[in-house]
DNA sequence: ACTGATGATTAGTATACAAATCAATTCCGG
DNA sequence: CCGGAATTGATTTGTATACTAATCATCAGT
């Protein structure tokens, strides 16, 4: 029997803490407490203006109740706005302040650092190939998720660019 | 830039809830709701009875505090023991029941399938290659994670059988 | 005995999900 | 075109990780 520690899941657990860790580690460094999954949002937000939570949603691949949280922070810290659609009043629509502007590039070296430091135990090559298996894994399995990704139309999901 | 998508941060995050959602559908298909958490701290503590809490968190790297909950539930469900250890009063010793013994054997097939599927985006040699590459990541950023690893004494990290 | 370290717990915050609920929209038969 | 049914956007509640920080009990070393 495999061991714990060589199977997937697991490693899938750990790497996924110290990407964590390693974010808010060099996040803060640079003076944000701003979190992994709140900067994913933020940042979709910007390229994306006024699209509503599910569409969020779908993007990031959180499920709804998630999304309600993460946007209540990011309101309350006075990074985005939040407002009913009026062409559909169900629907919140999101966009991002000055404030959150300013926040995404002053932290955006920070962010670039993490994703090399997270890498750091492999060689240029091993990190390419890494990164093309796990988008590739990514997207084959995109729909056993409870919260699958749902990218912007047109897109090509497995490219490996 | 690279997109948010295409970061390895973001796609550890998104392999991760894959994973669990695949471990969650199989185990959940066997009759279990065991999670994938409790799943590493029970088969833990079968391989190594009688260790402690602080020993168990530091195998499959968890904080103190979430052992705790973890260890709570286990309990609860009546998989494991509890008991002050004699020789260090502080110390709590777990051991696993009979009970908690057959579920493992009973979930261990799913649990192997879990991990095929979660891969079944690769094929057999990118799957061995993602897995290489995904135990040297992990153990070349062990200690920047919050709650490292700890691993049997003489154990080699990095090894690459 | 005093000091510092360690094992465990508790409180508090932030994901992440399921399930239930409410409001608003869309769909479809007549 | 109308009206009920089904759907969808958002929220709430409840559970389970994952952490920090603080606390308590106990142990180790001097």
């Amino acid at each position: 029997m495999r061991r714990l520690k060589d199977r997937p899941g697991h490693l899938a657990r750990r790497f996924q803490q110290i990407a964590v860790a390693v974010f808010h580690a060099e996040v803060g460094a640079a003076g944000s407490d701003l979190t992994p999954v709140q900067y994913a949002a933020l940042a979709e937000i910007s390229n994306e203006p006024g699209l509503d939570q599910a569409t969020l949603a779908g993007r990031i691949a959180f499920d709804r109740a998630t999304t309600t949280g993460v946007i209540d922070r990011l309101e309350k810290k006075g990074l985005l706005l939040r407002e009913v659609n009026g062409a559909d009043r169900r629907a919140r629509v999101l966009r991002i302040t000055e404030e959150g502007r300013s926040l995404l590039s002053r932290i955006e070296p920070a962010v670039e650092a993490a994703q090399r430091i997270m890498l750091g135990g492999l060689d240029e090559a091993e990190a390419a190939e890494f990164v093309r298996l796990l988008r590739k894994a990514v997207a084959g399995s995109n729909d056993l998720s409870r919260a699958p990704r749902r990218g912007v139309s047109g897109e090509l999901e497995a490219s490996e660019g």
